[in-house]
DNA sequence: AAGGTGACCGGCC
DNA sequence: TGGCCGGCCACCT
């Protein structure tokens, strides 16, 4: 890749980071904020991308029913589920427990 | 240039 | 009760 900077996956990137610390978002809720609440797919192509950078806490990105649909993307096969877990959020079978409590609804910067 | 895909979501049968 | 289908927008070949 060039230098093109893509607008919107920055805008993901920049919802993302924005996830404290032992807390995940759904994708619909990236989208929405985004403006974008029925494009939740391509937020997860974003997220694609932003696979490559570290400072996108992809882990902590769930879809709305806190299974860890993306953890296959990871390098390892659970690592996704060991880092939230490491984060105090219960995982398991790739689906996050109490997912609502953990629940973090992402706002845009003002 | 057009077609196909994608870590989803919501509704419908 | 669960499974299937379409929609959405952008990226990739």
């Amino acid at each position: 890749m060039t230098d093109k900077n893509d607008n919107f996956f920055e805008r993901v990137y920049a919802v993302a980071r924005q996830i404290p610390y032992g807390k995940v978002t759904s994708y619909g809720a990236i989208a929405k904020v985004l403006g974008a609440a029925r494009s939740a797919r391509m937020v997860g192509w974003a997220m694609n991308a932003s696979h490559n950078l570290e400072d996108v806490p992809a882990h902590r990105v769930v879809n709305r029913i806190g299974l860890l649909t993306g953890k296959h993307h990871f390098d390892g096969t659970n690592l996704m589920q060991q880092l939230l877990e490491s984060e105090g959020i219960e995982v398991v079978d790739n689906q996050i427990i109490d997912f609502e409590n953990h629940f973090w609804l992402p706002e845009m910067e003002k």
